[in-house]
RNA sequence: GGCUAGGUGGCAGAAUGGUCAUGCAGCGGCCUGCAAAGCCGUCUAUGCCGGUUCGAUUCCGACCCUAGCCUCCA
């Protein structure tokens, strides 16, 4: 039974999708102007895990994540860069496309653009003008007046009258109340623009998802996530507009993350202090490790990045690793009590930190097996932490290849690692020979040497020496 | 100002009405030529003040502090 935090009410409920064995999950993905950073990266991260896990545990997940490929912040870069819009978005959507696939996000089963649902936008648009929930203001944009939907506010637990007063937009003349927001904006001369019955324009931002989630799950589906800085207005906004038109409950399930932060603020492209999915890439040996972060922390609460926690996310996972050296990926998994608590953590609302201690238990528990010569048991408990792990996309990497990784920003410093590679082969090979003549002083300069390269020696049983990284 | 989260050991981070996970760091031991890795043991915490209770870190209230949203934002 997964039990899953309902940001609609703010209480865990129990998954009882719409139709038994099937889950459908609508994600905002991202406005491609930009290459993407870790914050994006964490919410792609948390949500790929919670699709994971529904696999995992039987549910046959409709996973759909949109693409915006027209909006403002798009139109200026392009035109700022002096590309066509369309050259401009193909290209950071195969930017964003590497970046995800590099982390081991597993890719959408639909992943829609918004500029090839233009129709429903405006169908949609119609329909909302038809029903009096929308209007065509004094500035020609398409307005949905928030006034007439009673339910708005709902999700995030505001009251129209609070907003008022808070407000700091500005007053736009063209708004009858200054929460209304558009559906459909007019071009300007130069601007992107499709025909519709109110002239050249291009569509308002919410209404994007309404249509795509809509298209592709239907006007009521099981869960809808996003980023927190979505929940207000973005998502409130969707379940107004679809709401509104089809009179159906739209999603039943709301799933916001937290916000990733940079020295306990948010990280984010107008503040400036953000860390692209690339820069953070070149400071991992894997990127793993980097999901390991995004995980090491609940998925509703703030994590702060940094290099010292990424440090310690890899400290972490190569020591799971570690316990993993020299088992065989082919050995059979026996279900455990690790396995249990693995998955009463998880069926807890995704609760990837107290899920992550139980690997590392179990990884423990698989040295101790091993310490103290029970291999059987130990070969099985490795099976078991490896399937546990590919539950939450870990553990793909071979043990030793893993912990010989280095980072790529560190490669690049020290040249290449292939050169790197065959010099410390030799220098094991010179050491092992000292090591027989019990020349221990050159030995252990040798060892020292490779030390200060930040590669570490282990003489282990039987007179074989391996090395790792540090 | 309104609203929403949250304040746990040196760091990170779970959980919980009574013995407070897990990892890193520290300390002691085993192992090792010495190390490393591993194993065993071990130290350190629940913002502040009241209340409820046999007992609160956990529930309630006030306060302080932090972050976020109220404008585009994962």
């Amino acid at each position: 039974m997964i039990r899953i935090h309902n940001s609609m009410g703010g209480a865990k409920e129990a998954l009882q999708p719409l139709e038994p064995g099937r889950v459908g999950i609508y994600v905002c993905g991202d406005t491609v102007y930009d290459l993407a950073h870790m914050g994006h990266a964490r919410s792609k991260i948390v949500f790929d895990v919670v699709r994971r896990y529904l696999m995992h545990s039987g549910y046959e997940v409709n996973f759909v994540r949109n693409i915006t490929d027209i909006d403002d912040k798009i139109i200026r870069r392009a035109a700022e860069q002096q590309h066509p819009i369309k050259d401009f978005t193909e290209h950071y959507i195969a930017e964003m496309h590497r970046d995800y696939d590099a982390l081991g996000i597993l890719r959408p089963d639909h992943e829609p653009r918004a500029t090839d649902y233009v129709q429903g936008m405006i169908d949609l648009t119609a329909d909302l003008i038809a029903k009096g929930y929308a209007y065509v203001a004094t500035n020609g944009d398409v307005m949905y007046g928030v006034a007439g939907f009673a339910a708005y506010g709902q999700l995030s637990g505001r009251r129209l009258a609070d907003l008022r007063a808070g407000a700091r937009v500005e007053i736009d003349e063209a708004k009858r109340d200054p929460l209304d927001f558009v559906l459909w904006k007019h071009s300007k001369p130069g601007e992107p623009a499709w025909p519709s019955p109110w002239g050249f324009g291009r569509p308002g931002w919410h209404i994007e998802c309404s249509v795509m989630a809509e298209e592709f799950l239907g006007t009521r589906f099981d869960i809808h996530g996003g980023g927190l800085d979505l929940k207000f207005p973005h998502h409130e906004n969707e379940i107004a507009q679809s709401c509104a038109a089809s009179g159906d409950t739209f999603a039943r399930l709301w799933m916001h993350n937290g916000f990733l932060t940079i020295d306990d603020e948010k990280m984010s492209k107008s503040l400036g202090n953000f860390f692209t999915v690339r820069e953070a890439l070149q400071v991992v040996r894997d990127p793993e490790v980097i999901r390991y972060f995004v995980l090491s922390s609940h998925y509703r609460g703030p994590i702060n990045y940094s290099l010292e926690q990424l440090d310690q996310a890899d400290a972490a996972l190569t020591g799971i690793y570690t316990a993993l050296r020299g088992r065989h990926s082919d050995e059979r998994a026996r279900a455990s009590e690790y396995t249990r608590a693995f998955t009463a953590a998880m069926d807890d609302d995704f609760n990837t930190p107290l899920a992550l201690a139980e690997l590392k238990s179990l990884a423990r528990a698989l040295n101790f097996a091993h310490a103290n010569g029970r291999e059987e048991e130990a070969a099985s408990l490795a099976a078991e932490l490896r399937t546990l792990g590919g539950i939450l996309g870990f553990l793909g990497v071979d043990a030793e290849a893993w912990l010989q990784k280095s980072k790529p920003a560190q490669a690049l410093a020290a040249g290449s690692t292939a050169t790197a590679d065959a010099e410390i082969d030799e220098l094991i090979a010179r050491r092992l020979e000292a090591r027989k003549r019990k020349d221990f002083g050159a030995a252990d300069r040798i060892r020292d040497e490779l030390a200060q390269a930040g590669v570490i020696l282990e003489d282990v049983p039987g007179g074989a020496t391996t090395w790792r990284r540090k």
